[in-house]
RNA sequence: GGCCAGGUAGCUCAGUUGGUAGAGCAGCGGAUUGAAAAUCCGCGUGUCGAUGGUUCGAUUCCGUCCCUGGCCA
């Protein structure tokens, strides 16, 4: 075996229902590999259908990290995941095996690669205040204050965008400072082993979208229904927490309250899930140095696993 | 077969007192620093069902035909 500081880290990446966790699989038997999960819904206990988590076989096959970290009630997030992903893959390493970085989070792999400025984590009852004030004042109201405390954020997010809005509100509130300011410091850090990452898509986006619409049907037909009936039925869960935003679980959500029809809730599903893709071909399109591999091409795998001969 | 209501963007529909049209959704592109499967931003040429007529000009008015839904036979 080789010195540890040469045991390479894999990423692959791809949109929704490209086929990322078969092929980790694969790979991960072939090259005994860990995979570590890269996706944001998959670390929620309880959300395994409609967030195709992988199984208990599969994880009885290869260990795999990063799922089922937190319950849905509870916010994770990109800097948590930085924190969980470094340590997973040091853990990995110390075994001698490779990490397989697999999932779609666009924001998590940047946040790995390129790190994150040293900002304060969210406070839950600073962004409640905020939050009550979202409500009664607006959000141009809101953007018109950050442009007072900071003017660099406020001209780059967009006054109808409260998200952005309150996060910066939120970390002026509690560092006194510009969030501009915070995230001027050069907190890039590169990362301590080498790196190789991969993009898995369909070659079209009629494919994907086909894909997709057949891959929500058959969750359906494995009780996902049921699984976000059983959240539901929890009574202490609601539709704005981040877990139950997750494309999919907001749809049959609001099915389960009677907002919408069957028919109404698989095309939103859908389409959901769809422009969940779109977005997250953005983020991919957008990295460098990442090589991109047709999920629909026969002998794929055959290729990727001398792809990933040659790393080792 | 008769009467009525419709046929306009992929879908649901608005509109043009005659000067070739616009919303929502879908779709496409982009942004993305502790909620990111989130949250935002941008993008609208489509034989206005077909065909004849009136008109300088018709998607709009008139005739005929086709299709869909409803009612009556």
């Amino acid at each position: 075996m080789q010195p540890m500081n040469q045991i390479p880290v894999v990423m692959l990446m791809g949109p929704t229902g490209a086929g990322k966790s078969a092929t980790a699989l694969d790979l991960a038997r072939e090259f005994g590999c860990e995979i570590v999960n890269v996706d944001s819904a998959q670390v929620y206990r309880g959300m395994d259908i409609g967030t195709a988590k992988a199984s208990p076989v599969e994880r009885r096959a290869v260990p795999h990290h990063l799922l089922d970290l937190c319950d849905p009630a509870e916010a994770y997030s990109a800097a948590r995941f930085r924190a969980d992903a470094l340590a997973a893959i040091d853990e990995i390493r110390a075994r001698q095996r490779v990490p397989l970085l697999v999932g779609g989070t666009g924001l998590y792999f940047k946040a790995l690669l390129e790190g994150l400025s040293d900002l304060p984590a969210a406070d839950s009852f600073i962004r409640a205040g905020l939050h009550a004030e979202l409500e009664v004042s607006g959000s141009q109201a809101l953007h018109a204050r950050l442009a007072q405390v900071d003017p660099q954020t406020a001209a780059r997010v967009h006054p109808n965008d409260p998200q952005r809005i309150l996060r910066a509100l939120e970390v002026h509130a509690q560092t006194g400072q510009p969030m501009s300011a915070l995230l001027a410091d050069p907190a890039r850090k590169a990362l301590p082993f080498p790196t190789a990452a991969w993009v898995l898509a369909p070659a079209t986006r009629e494919n994907l979208h086909a894909r997709l619409a057949r891959r929500f049907h058959a969750m359906l037909e494995r009780g996902f229904i049921n699984e976000v009936a059983g959240l539901w039925s929890r009574g202490d869960l609601s539709a704005d927490m981040p877990a139950l935003r997750a494309v999919g679980y907001r749809a049959v959500w609001c099915y389960l309250e009677g907002q919408t029809s069957y028919t109404q809730m698989v095309e939103q599903a859908i389409a959901a899930t769809r422009q969940l893709a779109k977005r997250q071909f953005t983020w991919f399109r957008g990295m460098s140095e990442v090589s991109w591999w047709n999920s629909d091409e026969a002998g794929l795998n055959g290729r990727l696993q001398q792809a990933f001969a040659k790393l080792l």
